[in-house]
DNA sequence: ATTATCTATAGATCTATAGATAATGC
DNA sequence: ATTATCTATAGATCTATAGATAATGC
């Protein structure tokens, strides 16, 4: 595969290296990282690619990270916030919201942008492999995941919205991750679609 | 971690290496393959590694395979078979056969044991990044999951009892996905009950 | 003086291959 | 003679570090 990311450190080499830009220079690392790490596994992009589409050389990467796995883990949460920003904004949308975030979550689209797309689906089994704080980010993520599907889902009970909601949430990532996985456009586009209208047609 | 599994080769290696033991030798490889992969991920194991596990040395790997993506693809279509028998046996066992394959499959026992556990779930991620050859036999495995299911799903058409065969096979996948990633016990098992209780119910 | 980055490289992998060894199978 | 395996190693990574360079910031 060609690299058609460009440089994009705004500043040329040869100004010099204040404490601002290290401060952009770490945040764009990080933003690249949590992009390139969703896309090809949390173990299958070296620091000195990273560093290349940062606009660096990999013998800077230590000033930044005390090593790859504490990159990893910063990266992995800013992936999980991106997934959780674009998901409230869904939420937040139109007056159906639960269906639309439905659709939207099991949309081609999404399937096809594993980029910027949900990290609870895209590294659950990279996540379980990890270090503690990692999985801790994630853990606290799928809570506010279970939360904000509770708020949406009409039952009764509490518990039986939150008891929805997970089986909401746990449907969503096993659609998407076989829709991923699966080498058939039409069986990829059914698992998508059966599983968002059984899914609207339980909790409506 | 310690390596506590021993050379399982039967023969001493003073011994010849006749063509019986090469097949004998190969389905071992694949076999320890299929469970360390499983384990690791797909990219998570040397060859070096497996082939001491089969009680053999790292240069006689390739009289057995062309290439490591080779033995990758072997060993996926091992896993996702396991799987499948697995599955079959607990669907043909009890009376409620649809409800003690989604209790057995969302158990804790499940959870904790990726070695022989479904690939489906556990390569999801991996497979997406795979060969075409391995892409197909998940493709293959998915849909004999799909037909299992519906056979055992009450609907009035058959439309219906596939739309819900793939609700609930997403289910199944997502929750015991979420269930591994998380790092909290007690939110662990709620995902495997919640899912379960919720799909028993919608399914019945 | 401090420090953010760069160049260069050590050391540890990992895949794949070459040539030696010791048995099988015609 | 053929071949399944072993020993040894080439060549390509990848993480991490050491020392040089060029700017900032006191």
């Amino acid at each position: 595969m060609m690299n058609i990311i460009h440089n994009v450190k705004a500043e040329s080499d040869a100004m010099g290296h204040s404490r601002k830009e290290k401060a952009g220079n770490h945040e764009r690392i990080v933003k690249i990282a949590a992009a390139r790490l969703r896309e090809a596994g949390l173990e299958g992009v070296g620091i000195a690619d990273l560093m290349k589409q940062a606009g660096l050389t990999h013998g800077g990467f230590y000033r930044h990270f005390s090593s790859r796995e504490e990159l990893v883990a910063e990266a992995v949460e800013q992936a999980l916030q991106q997934g959780a920003e674009a998901m409230r904004a869904l939420a937040n949308g139109k007056a159906s919201s639960l269906g639309s975030l439905l659709e939207a979550y099991l949309s081609p689209a999404h399937r096809d942008n594993l980029s910027s797309g949900c990290a609870v689906t895209t590294l659950a089994s990279d996540v379980a492999r990890c270090a503690d704080r990692t999985r801790l980010a994630y853990t606290a993520q799928v809570q506010r995941y279970v939360e904000l599907l509770g708020k949406l889902i009409a039952a009764p009970t509490r518990k039986g919205r939150r008891s929805r909601a997970i089986l909401a949430l746990s449907t969503l990532v096993g659609a998407l991750s076989m829709a991923r996985a699966v080498n058939d456009e039409k069986l990829s586009r059914e698992i998508l679609k059966s599983a968002a209208e059984e899914l609207k047609a339980h909790l409506a």
